[in-house]
DNA sequence: AGGGTGGGAGAACGTGCGTTCTCAGTTCTT
DNA sequence: AAGAACTGAGAACGCACGTTCTCCCACCCT
């Protein structure tokens, strides 16, 4: 087995597990075990526990902005769909059998303070985020964009949260009609 | 020292610690030295650190809605102006020094997957929060008092982590501008 | 072909932590 | 006043886990 797959094997071992038990319960026995790959190979791959989970959340962010990204463009027919149709994924991922919340906000609060690795990915996961979200507000004609970005990244984590909370997918839809609404004002104010 | 101080003394330091800290970073020996209570009559009041951890957790919710229903009681003159001084009181919270993010939120992250009682207790504070929602929503003649709970809860979620990891308290602005815009959208329908 | 290099499996090590035990000292009872 | 029960301080135990080491096997180069 070659370095390279390895590592593949390692990080996907790792979104697995972590994101469904966490950090702390997860081993670097469960790593091996469940990916096949040794541990000394682990070791030449991620040299400590701490790299391989930044590596997994740095990973994670990539993905997830893309299947976010994509399901936009694919279902989104003008800006002003885009901003629903980010709510309409986010309805889809609650639905999704083993969805367990937002992996950097539970990295957030199980590591956040104990590990910088750990709380810098987060943030820069969240400011790319935001970055997104600014680019579909600034696609459409609103007067604050920045405002409206932000209004929509705390509906959208907190949708996250209390879906993951209650286990209850329904959570993306009261954001979402808000999210409409705060459009619609900016789009025509009352 | 009776067994009541030394469980109030021991809930005392277990906030501090596992608010600032995280729950697993902290062991049972640094409850001990912080409270001053001595190992066996740790284990006297609460039988495993589990049981600490929701004895904790319980205390907190109740603590936490308190200040925000005080806060609110004490600044709002009329059930309309409740809900802006929701998310007024957040962001006195958010510029507290210590401010950590959600408690029941990282705990969540943290134990929600292996402590069934901690997750009892996280929803249960979610629950009882979007009770007290509910409750402002309700005194004020809106079209749909739930649908406009749900969306505050996420906005309040939301913005707390946001700021958190962030860190930055501002993040409660754009939340609060949010729901004084919903609501008085619900109050008067363009 | 054969010695050396690297890899896999898993044992071993050190540490940290939850929990329990030991052992004096102290207080309460009669 | 004397014995019993309780208490605090901290050692001890058991376990889990991150990390490293050992051993043996397979492959590679000349």
């Amino acid at each position: 087995m070659h370095h390279e797959e390895a590592t593949i094997r390692l990080l996907e071992t790792a979104e697995k597990l972590f994101y469904a038990n966490g950090v702390h319960a997860v081993g670097m026995d469960a790593i091996r075990t469940h990916s096949g790959v040794s541990l000394k190979r682990l070791y030449q791959c991620f040299p400590s526990k701490e790299s391989l989970v930044e590596a997994y959340l740095l990973r994670r962010d990539k993905r997830w902005r893309g299947r976010l990204a994509d399901f936009v463009a694919a279902h989104a027919e003008s800006p002003e769909d885009a901003i629903p149709a980010v709510f309409d994924w986010l309805h889809t991922w609650f639905c999704e059998p083993d969805f367990r919340g937002c992996a950097f906000i539970n990295s957030f609060g199980e590591l956040g303070s104990t590990a910088p690795g750990v709380a810098a990915a987060v943030r820069l996961h969240k400011e790319l985020v935001h970055a997104y979200l600014l680019e579909l507000t600034t696609a459409v004609a609103v007067k604050d964009p920045e405002e409206l970005a932000n209004q929509l990244l705390s509906l959208l984590d907190g949708a996250t949260v209390v879906a993951a909370i209650t286990g209850d997918p329904a959570a993306a839809l009261p954001s979402r009609a808000a999210a409409v609404a705060l459009l619609t004002l900016q789009l025509r104010p009352a």
